[in-house]
DNA sequence: CCACTATTGCAAATAATTCGCATTAGTGTA
DNA sequence: TACACTAATGCGAATTATTTGCAATAGTGG
């Protein structure tokens, strides 16, 4: 009967605090699925993390825990065009992706111009004034699947 | 015994000639949805373009004929985060989306400032060297939304 | 240690998208 | 105009993605 191992990290703690500021319980479940994003330098897709996870959390509360960490900004919900959704933990740098249609390399890169972005589409609009969120990613070919 | 009645638009030869020139033939149903895409002043998703076309093209090719636009270009995909894929006509301009997260108004705008942005990007990547294809969505409260 | 309720597991429902295959209908050519 | 070739279609079923219900479990504050 061997136990499910805790999540170990030496940030532990610092995981706890995340989510107690965010407003939740600090369960395995939700402390494993939290590492597992903040450790990761790619969004990842719901069905690798309910693998990854599946001693810790089953794959329906996975969506609900992402679905609470997207709402209070803990993670972000990011489109790779893949069929289906990714999530990422939100570091504080406002990077996007560039993404492979071919294989799924992803890399990061950041310099959207926010500020810019969103004051050149607010002189067109009459019916916003305030954006909460953005999405900005480029597709295209990495090098190796270009050459092929 | 009603026929079903063909598009009509004055339009109609030359969205058989988009059809065309894209390699396709010019069927009734792809006509149909060529003209529902190019008509209207927002992204479809497909559950409401299988609605209206139901006379002539029916869901499962609703989504073949997109995946084939897509991939000649004819139309592209939009994800508005609302947990289903919408599409559009493409015309030349490179707008892009602001979209209500409340109700689902959408509105465009136009800036991104792509080629900027495409360079700001390379010069943070190693793997990649062409761009064929990007997205960039806002996503806000319409000013009705706020209020409530 | 207790009470309260957020979180979870599990099973089932629903939504979104894809696939197989026999049939139909554009298109180019004779 | 007729014919052959094959893209496109209809329809049903399969798959994949996501959501929901509910009783049981486990953090948290007192």
């Amino acid at each position: 009967m061997s136990a499910i191992p805790r999540y170990q990290g030496e940030d532990r703690k610092q995981l706890q605090n995340t989510l107690r500021d965010a407003g939740f319980r600090s369960t395995e479940g939700r402390l494993a699925l939290l590492a597992e994003l903040k450790g990761s330098h790619k969004p990842l897709p719901v069905e690798s993390l309910a693998h990854k996870l599946r001693a810790h959390l089953d794959e329906a509360n996975v969506y609900r825990a992402l679905e609470a960490f997207v709402r209070t900004g803990i993670a972000r919900h990011v489109d790779l065009q893949h069929g289906h959704a990714h999530y990422e933990f939100v570091h504080g740098d406002d990077h996007h992706h560039i993404v492979c249609t071919s294989c799924d390399k992803v890399e990061d890169f950041i310099g959207c111009e926010y500020d810019k972005l969103v004051r050149t589409a607010m002189k067109q609009t009459k019916a916003f004034s305030k954006v909460t969120n953005h999405s900005v990613e480029l597709f295209g070919l990495c090098n190796s699947c270009a050459k092929a």
